[in-house]
RNA sequence: GGGCUCAUAGCUCAGUUGGUUAGAGCGUUGCGUUGACAUCGCAAAGGCCAGAGGUUCAAGUCCUCUUGGGCCCACCA
């Protein structure tokens, strides 16, 4: 056989493994009639993305479920792609631009899309190479890009169809907006951060008194907007000033005291200033009150025109500029310290500004309602729980979703208009077809169009433009779980080659029928709003139900203080160094291992030394075993040969314990416990195959049931395994494979509904995941192989408290407590000497102390260890007694709880007989331990 | 203002519907390296489960409050 290595060595198996994979086509999936579907479509990672920690652990939960539901026999099919990014990708584009000191306006806008789409071709796939790297098992053929033609077209048709049910509409509101992007944001990715800034106290004097009120305001530059003063109209203190005029400083402006319920008497002075143009509320109280709306910015933050001497200032020098003249005028009473929270900028977290806008709108209500519904019935389900009420708190306080953009990168809106007659015309045109009533509030003259009118509809006229603005990147993703199958312009016809239906029927509208809806959605927490809760009103919108069955939902990746780890705070780990430090296997396993159910994750980098030492551990037992199986070893089918061959407590304990591991991992699976899946996977494979059961069978290697079992089990569990740490399993799985070549194996091949031999198999993925064979799970055997484990254990105990040396050989003699007990030492003597170093054990016939031994006691067995000396009778009563009080102890405590009359009555009979057991089996230890203190004295 | 979440061993965290003596990894202590593995083995030490009440036969687990972290949402001038 080929010299195996020592060490694991990751880099070897990974990229070779994962050509191999590929190269034989195996994460491929379509309609399959014979088979379940198992879908998840990846979270778009944006073009610009690198992998980060978030992405190696959303991708992983997601491999793991994909190569899971595989080997369980379903058709996985796990969809990916890219996300266009707008504003995020357009940044990053400026930015090469800049180093050549240009900006996007002096390219124009066709050069400058053209260079993005340059970029894109360039470094677009980066992200995507990175997810190979940690072994996820996209099918890459179907990798979509949101402004892939199919995927625009798509985007293009939910815009005209929205628009044409009157739930798009286009109006002037407070929008956030950018200074730096220079575009107008959602409330969603405006993200709002507690700020110190403070309270500016300023005086608005009456015209017609000496007299002034006092505002209160925390942006003092937008004064200069100002077109009234709003008070309570239940405000005793103002009651007689309202209808008032007062002179707004240094624009010298006379603006009315208006009165408005809105305004809370309590905060500041009661008096606020209304400046409908930078303010959400006072937007509303400015369409109430019929005020005057002046912008006093321009779209890059700085000051305009209506801002007279302050114009050209950027809005926070103005600030300091205004609050200056201000104090000169003795008009700025006093500035108090105000913590308050701020939106920025999602992607350059520039601090947003309220700012009025024509911007195009999407009517939420409507499509929140079966969204709500679904959830609400459990439809969808989310993992963890709490997330559902976040979700429908937030779907039914939903507000209009602002969708245009004014960037370049992007999908530009199916909205045209007519040079010739826009000013004109009062209605607006839906494909071809004039409506009047829209409800929409400024809408006339628009042409809603698929594809670009060749004349206005209304007037004739060629002349006809685009809309310049892009939609927001959401507005394309929220599509994702059907776009990505070419919904609604399915392209080939009948191309479908797996599955039956109508000839017509093309391939892709077979895999969309399929597949959808998805089977799970894998995200972070932050992204609810953003995608998961628009992906389901729009599968309601537009294909009639929901998208996915349940969403899981991550925690968020930290660094070891609990701060988000992040590009800009310098406190990322990069998942590409940890796999090329320790492997791709071990950062897999370590995340997943220390992932509790929807709990952030805090991460350092010692932290994946864990995955990395299990991957040896993986590693070296495979190297035992490979080098131990006989030449000749057929692998027979562990069931039959279950059946027919007497099996020693050893085996049917180590066969019963990796069915009964199988079992809770499955279950464990279902529920999206990750960690505790990986956990019982990494215990029993360390603590228990190779601590306890490859040591036992050392001895006694060539006998052909240890020789059986031992590969049967190590084969089972690596494909078990495989999800989790796929690349050593293929590894491992592809040298058994190599080792018993020309026999046949057990196991059923994965593809196709019919069995195949395993031999046929050219991967451990075309395996199937192992069946839970019942009738090997074996209770007692697992029990009695504890007891005989514990009692080893407390010989290496004594031995070590008489620093005897690990290869000195002693004598041990036992006394059984119980007579059934005793023919597991009878039986497994074999197994104490091997594993305690034993010269000899001698089962006692009655309970005495033998001379010169030390003893010890567990549940079943009185231990004396025969040693050459003097014994230390004060040291060994002492330790005696320190058990006893301990199993006193114990003892009272079950004493009070079966003598409580309300515990043997209503507690479950099982726990009442258990605490009987358990306080029979006390007793009888604690007089034991009596006898052997009294031996000593 | 509303909501969520966390507090368990020196450190980082598990602990599913309440049920014997609360677990892991790392770290610590002692012993051990000619054949799977020192990225290892054997053995050990280490916990009033944040505090206070309550429900229950039974609470780390459920409820209420308190203290101290973290997060999210809201039209906090």
């Amino acid at each position: 056989m080929n010299e195996i290595p020592p060490r694991y060595n990751p880099k070897d198996a990974e990229d070779k493994w994962y050509a191999y994979w590929e190269s034989k086509n195996l994460f491929a999936a379509g309609a399959n009639p014979a088979k379940k579907p198992f879908c998840i479509v990846i979270p778009p990672p944006n073009v610009t993305g690198i992998l980060h920690m978030g992405h190696a652990l959303n991708n992983t939960i997601q491999d793991i479920l994909i190569r899971y539901n595989r080997l369980k026999g379903q058709e996985a099919l796990w969809m990916p792609g890219t996300d266009h990014a707008g504003i995020a990708t357009q940044n990053v584009v400026e930015k090469t631009l800049a180093r050549e000191g240009k900006r996007r306006q002096d390219l124009g806008r066709e050069a400058f899309v053209e260079r993005v789409w340059n970029w894109k071709e360039q470094y677009g796939s980066t992200i995507i190479r990175q997810l190979k790297k940690l072994g996820a098992s996209c099918d890459w053929q179907r990798t979509r890009f949101t402004m892939d033609a199919d995927y625009s077209a798509a985007v293009t048709e939910v815009f005209v169809r929205l628009y044409d049910k009157g739930l798009i509409y286009r109006g002037s509101y407070i929008i956030n907006w950018c200074p730096r992007c220079q575009t107008a944001l959602s409330d969603e990715e405006a993200a709002h951060r507690q700020l110190n800034s403070n309270l500016y106290y300023l005086r608005y004097p009456l015209v017609d008194s000496p007299d002034h009120i006092v505002v209160a305001t925390t942006r003092p530059e937008t004064m200069l907007g100002d077109t009234a003063v709003a008070v309570n109209p239940k405000d005793k203190r103002y009651k007689k000033l309202i209808g008032k005029d007062l002179n707004l400083p240094l624009v010298n402006r006379k603006i009315k005291i208006i009165a408005d319920s809105m305004v809370d008497p309590k905060f500041g002075t009661g008096c606020v200033k209304v400046t409908p143009a930078h303010d959400p509320n006072d937007y509303l109280m400015g369409k109430k009150h019929g005020l005057e709306f002046i912008n006093v910015m321009n779209p890059d933050g700085s000051m305009n025109e209506a801002a007279g001497n302050y114009k050209g200032l950027d809005r926070f020098a103005a600030r300091e500029v205004i609050l200056e003249d201000l104090r000169q005028k003795g008009l700025l009473e006093k500035i108090d310290p105000h913590v308050l929270s701020v939106g920025h900028c999602y992607r350059c977290h520039t601090i947003v500004e309220p700012y009025l806008s024509k911007q195009w709108f999407v009517r939420m209500k409507p499509l929140a309602h079966p969204a709500i519904a679904a959830v609400k019935k459990g439809e969808i389900t989310f993992y963890p729980a709490r997330w559902k009420k976040v979700y429908l708190n937030w779907m039914e306080n939903i507000q209009d979703w602002c969708i245009s953009r004014q960037i370049w990168w992007g999908h530009r809106l199916p909205v045209y208009y007519c040079r010739a007659c826009q000013k004109q015309a009062s209605e607006s045109m839906v494909n071809g077809q004039w409506s009047i009533d829209k409800e929409t509030t400024d809408a006339q003259g628009v042409i809603v169009s698929q594809v670009k009118p060749e004349k206005c509809p209304g007037c004739g006229s060629t002349d006809i433009y685009q809309d310049e603005d892009v939609l927001d990147t959401w507005f394309s993703s929220w599509l994702w779980p059907f776009a990505t199958f070419y919904w609604p312009n399915f392209r080939g016809q009948g191309t479908g080659d797996r599955g039956q239906g109508s000839l017509n029927e093309s391939r892709e509208e077979k895999d969309l029928k399929y597949f959808y809806p998805t089977s799970t959605l894998v995200t972070a927490p932050e992204i609810i709003f953003f995608w998961v809760a628009r992906m389901i009103m729009a599968g309601f919108e537009f294909m009639g139900g929901i998208p996915f069955k349940d969403v899981y939902i991550h925690g968020t990746v930290r660094d070891t203080e609990g701060k988000k780890m992040s590009k800009s705070l310098g406190n990322i780990i990069d998942p590409l160094e940890i796999i090329s430090d320790y492997g791709t296997d071990a950062l897999r396993f370590s995340l997943i291992s220390i992932t509790a159910q929807g709990q952030d994750v805090f991460l350092s980098k010692e932290r994946f030394e864990q995955g990395r030492n299990f991957a040896n551990k993986i590693w070296n037992a495979s190297r035992f075993i490979l080098m131990n199986i006989e030449p000749k070893f057929v692998p027979r089918d562990l069931c039959v040969f279950f059946a027919k061959e007497e099996l020693s407590l050893i085996n049917r304990w180590i066969l019963s314990r990796f069915y009964s591991v199988l079992r809770d991992v499955e279950k464990s699976l279902a529920a999206y416990r990750f960690n505790e899946a990986a956990t019982m996977l990494y215990t029993f494979f360390w603590h228990e195959f190779c601590d306890w059961y490859l040591e036992l069978i050392k001895q006694d290697i060539k006998h052909p049931h240890n020789q059986l079992v031992m590969y049967k089990i190590l084969e089972k569990y690596i494909r078990a395994l495989h999800p989790f740490m796929p690349f050593i399993t293929e590894e491992i799985w592809q040298r058994l494979r190599e080792c018993v070549e020309g026999d046949k194996l057990e196991g059923v091949k994965v593809s196709g509904c019919q069995s195949v031999k395993v031999s046929e198999c050219q991967s451990v993925m075309e395996q199937a995941w192992p069946h839970i064979q019942d009738q090997i799970i074996d209770k007692k055997a697992e029990k009695d192989a504890q007891a005989i484990f514990e009692t080893i254990t407390l010989i290496r105990n004594l031995r070590s408290s008489l620093d005897i040396a690990p290869d000195q050989k002693v004598n041990v003699s036992i006394f059984p407590r119980l007579k059934s007990k005793r023919a597991l030492l009878e039986q497994n003597e074999r197994i104490f000497k091997n594993m305690a170093k034993l010269d000899s054990l001698m089962l006692l016939p009655v309970n005495t102390r033998p001379p010169a031994t030390i003893s010890a006691v567990n549940a079943d067995f009185d231990v004396y260890l025969h040693f050459s000396g003097l014994l230390d009778a004060g040291e060994e009563r002492r330790k005696i007694s320190l058990r006893i009080a301990e199993i006193k102890k114990y003892l009272l405590s079950k004493e009070q709880r079966l003598k409580n009359q309300e515990f043997v009555n209503k507690a479950p009979k099982e726990i009442v007989e258990k605490e009987l057991a358990g306080l029979a089996e006390y007793k009888l230890t604690l007089s034991r331990l009596e006898k052997m203190q009294h031996e000593l004295q």
